[in-house]
DNA sequence: TGCTAGTAGGGTAATTAGGGAT
DNA sequence: CGTGTCCTAATTACCCTACTAG
């Protein structure tokens, strides 16, 4: 058994942050190519979002209102 | 301060590496017989990956800043 | 020695990236 | 101007069986 003593960053995937925003999959891209939203490469070249980031940006949208 | 004699990189299973990047075990598997991501191999014929390396895959180009 | 989780393979479906038109 | 959809190519995920790690 490995250890357990490796922490990271959760990384969610597109899909994962699209169903979360009620949104396409597509958008939540054209947001990271827009850095709007903080993400990081897989070796394949497929985008992967910290799952931290991407709840701060939930709330602090909901809260968006003013501005 | 204790000796630093016998240092060696931290190896980490393709299960823990996968965890890092949000993929499958298997993709860790595709990238190094692509030749994508460093590896040493266990006696039977297993994949370890040096933590060092990995980190520094995932960091690079990653994390960017949003506006 | 036996036992359980993890890994290596190979195949096939599902996601994703990218551009473009709406 | 932002989003959802269509398209193709590439990448990734999930299925299986056999063998290794501990």
């Amino acid at each position: 058994m490995p250890r357990k003593t490796l922490q990271h960053d959760v990384l969610l995937t597109p899909a994962e942050v699209a169903a979360m925003f009620r949104v396409d999959a597509k958008t939540v891209t054209r947001w990271a190519q827009q850095d709007k939203i903080p993400y990081v490469w897989t070796l394949g070249g497929h985008r992967r979002y910290p799952e931290k980031e991407v709840r701060a940006l939930l709330t602090r949208g909901a809260t968006r209102r003013q501005a």
